[in-house]
DNA sequence: CATAGCCGCCTTTTT
DNA sequence: GGCGGCTATG
């Protein structure tokens, strides 16, 4: 039986009208808007009334459970922004004014295509990285700016030639039958922004609206939250400011500051209890997050004892300090801690490979959380982009990937000669492979094979409407892209998790899909896993420790966390630091990962680390300074090493002229020309603190920094 | 048209 | 250090 506080009450017997719920950390927040869903029906709500939103899939997978677990009648719907958004762009697709069996582009997608769309605008590629571009467009997407208020808004040279940027790739997206991510928000929003009725419609089935980590939304996802309920005002928001991580992808935290201001009616209850960490663990959070200025002040109020103390450690490098993690990971399990119940944290993906192979190293069992490397395999993307081609044959993305891929003769030369046709004829791609016996510049030859090509196409195509395991299994034998990888595996048979196997795990994915959906389909199915990441493959019941980056851990909690990497530049990253905002987004990271913990808490930095082939000398993080982590270890350390370095430096600078000094202006293979900030002479571990001219202030350890004196 | 080899580019976080 | 794209060669 579960008992709930006052205040928890309050929330979930909530009824009509708008209800903003603040809750830290551990507040129970996730069990409340359960058993918020569970009150609307026992009151009368039907559950095909009621809309969940969660930030993850993999949230929104546990709240179906916990529904589900609670015995509650089904009909619910819980998604996420993205996939509801499909949901209602396929059902109104044509006051949308899109295809109805459009793709879904992802990063890469994207990036092609931008760059396809610099090249147009006549721009070239080095002033107007296809990188930056995705991004800017990107940012404008999530603030709901479309092409012509962008064209008028844009005065100077550059923004105008990012307005014809983006027009182009708008029009590339449109040719192709593709929608990117953040269109699936944009037209949605504007879906319901000017269409009266289906707003009506929609308000209408959805009756009651819950979206959880409301501080992450961004524009377009504020507005669409706010079109499905302005009819009725049942919308329910959880948040907390405190772990807003996302700001870097439009999110914008004042969405939920000003959900008062939006409502005026609305109720508003906070949770401030924390029933998840030990007070340990709540004061490190709270000394923390006091540095940020931006924030509403909230005090975490613990409910468990003290605890265990928090450790902090500084090691030699990162292999040290994987191994220093691995070992404390089998000291708790042989003091009887599940491995489900530990994981480690970092701040970015690259850092998984030497603590995996500590673990591998240490005989740990492992899972790792990543981000979307599984999807980004060249060997998926091409067994992808075959199914997008029978579902949607203008996607000239998807064809162009694959209709040499296995390689069948059908080159660039063809291809550009292809292209012209289609251009000509305002067509697809894929029609002028149907069409190639009029296109005068192919040769026989290249005439028969593209016919082969089509026909094999076609082939599939008669079986999208059915179980996609299946059909998957054919395309691969078929195409022959199966044999085509067999031969490269065999060529290095020492070859990483071989890319059959990743196929074939697709394939597994499929027949999984198949068995749980009512009326499988390829349209269907490649739109959901076009929304799916790897971070979602995350089991809680694995049998085994977790590693992942302190965003994928957002929602999740264990009895054991690790975070490692306190430097400064890695958390802090380096690309954050430029401002205060960026600098408190990485406090609140920070922030969120120590939350995460109930128990123990084991904070680790290393040294020395080797980034992109560089080993630098590293610099504590300041964070653990500003929250007062272990103030004596590390202090003590860095006074002491910053006074040997300054005598030696001193000493030794005196006779020797392999010393740099203050002022030197150096360079560097990588980062270009700088001057010389520090120089620490540890003989042959000397450190170069050097700030180059791109910004950016580096310390260098000499004898790998290849620097040479101007 | 295919292949191999080289160059240059990027590398924060994710739906 | 890894990948995509470009170029030179067969």
């Amino acid at each position: 039986m579960i008992t709930l506080t006052g205040s928890q009450e309050k929330a979930v017997s909530h009824k009509d009208g708008p209800l903003l719920i603040i809750a830290g950390p551990g507040s129970g927040k996730t069990r409340v808007i359960t058993s918020r869903i569970a009150a609307l029906i026992s009151s009368g709500v039907r559950p095909y009334n009621i809309c969940a939103i969660t930030f993850t899939n993999k949230a929104a997978d546990a709240m179906r459970q916990r529904v589900l677990d609670m015995s509650l009648p089904s009909g619910t719907h819980i998604s996420t922004f993205h996939s509801l958004c499909v949901r209602i762009l396929r059902r109104y697709a044509d006051r949308a004014s899109i295809g109805s069996t459009f793709s879904i582009y992802d990063d890469a997608d994207q990036k092609k295509c931008v760059k396809e769309a610099i090249k147009q605008a006549d721009l070239d590629t080095k002033s107007f990285s296809p990188q930056k571009m995705r991004a800017v467009i990107s940012r404008l997407k999530n603030n709901l700016e479309d092409v012509t208020s962008f064209q008028e808004r844009s005065s100077e040279f550059f923004t105008k030639c990012v307005a014809r940027i983006y027009k182009n790739y708008q029009q590339i997206l449109t040719q192709n039958n593709a929608l990117d991510f953040d269109d699936l928000l944009l037209k949605t929003a504007f879906l319901l922004r000017d269409n009266s009725d289906v707003r009506d419609e929609l308000n209408n089935r959805f009756q009651y609206l819950l979206v959880d980590e409301y501080q992450d939304t961004n524009q377009a996802q504020y507005q669409i939250a706010r079109g499905l309920s302005i009819a009725h005002g049942n919308i329910c928001v959880t948040g907390d400011p405190d772990q807003s991580i996302y700001a870097w992808r439009g999110a914008d935290i004042s969405n939920i500051l000003a959900f008062e201001k939006d409502w005026p009616e609305a109720t508003v209850v906070k949770l401030e209890k924390n029933f998840r960490s030990t007070a340990n663990i709540l004061d490190l959070a709270d000394r923390l997050i006091v540095a940020n200025k931006q924030r509403k002040l909230k005090k975490l109020v613990p409910t468990i004892p003290p605890g265990r103390d928090i450790e902090a450690n500084t090691l030699e490098d990162e292999q040290a300090e994987a191994e220093f993690i691995a070992e404390n990971i089998k000291k708790l399990v042989d003091n009887g801690a599940n491995l489900d119940e530990i994981a480690v944290f970092y701040r970015v993906n690259s850092m998984s490979r030497t603590i995996e192979e500590a673990c591998v190293h240490n005989k740990i069992p492992y899972q790792i959380v990543r981000g979307v490397e599984f999807y980004n395999r060249k060997e998926i993307r091409d067994m992808l982009a075959y199914l997008k081609i029978l579902v949607n044959p203008e996607d000239d993305v998807a064809l162009t990937r694959i209709i040499n891929t296995p390689a069948r003769g059908i080159g660039k030369t063809s291809l550009d000669r292809m292209a012209a046709f289609a251009r000509m004829r305002n067509s697809s791609l894929y029609d002028a492979a149907k069409q190639a016996e009029q296109i005068e510049t192919l040769s026989k030859s290249l005439k028969a094979k593209l016919a082969m090509f089509v026909d094999m196409i076609e082939r599939f195509k008669t079986d999208i409407n059915g179980p996609v395991a299946e059909l998957m299994q054919r395309v691969f034998d078929e195409s022959k892209l199966r044999n085509s990888l067999e031969t490269v595996a065999a060529e290095e048979a020492h070859s990483k998790a071989s890319a059959v196997e990743n196929v074939e795990e697709l394939i597994n994915s499929a027949f999984k899909y198949d068995t749980v959906t009512d009326e499988p389909n390829l349209a269907d199915y490649l739109l959901q896993i076009a929304l799916v990441s790897d971070t979602d493959a995350y089991d809680p019941q694995s049998g085994r420790a977790s590693l992942m980056t302190m965003h994928a851990a957002k929602g999740l909690e264990f009895d054991n966390v690790f975070i490692s990497g306190l430097e400064q530049g890695l958390l802090p990253h380096e690309r954050s630091v430029d401002d205060d905002k960026g600098l408190e987004e990485e406090r609140r990271l920070f922030f969120v990962g120590i939350t995460r913990a109930r128990k123990t808490l084991n904070i680790s930095l290393a040294r020395y680390r080797t980034v992109h082939g560089q080993t630098m000398r590293t610099i504590p993080s300041q964070f653990l300074f500003e929250a007062d982590i272990i103030a004596e270890d590390i202090r003590q350390e860095q006074e002491q090493l910053y006074e040997d370095d300054f005598s030696q430096a001193f000493d030794y600078s005196a006779n020797s002229t392999a010393a740099f000094s203050k002022g030197q202006a150096v360079i560097h293979a990588k980062f270009g020309s700088g001057r010389v900030k520090e120089f620490h002479d540890l003989g042959e571990n000397s450190i170069v603190v050097v700030s180059f001219n791109t910004g950016q202030t580096k310390p260098l350890m000499l004898k790998y920094a290849n620097l040479t004196k101007v």
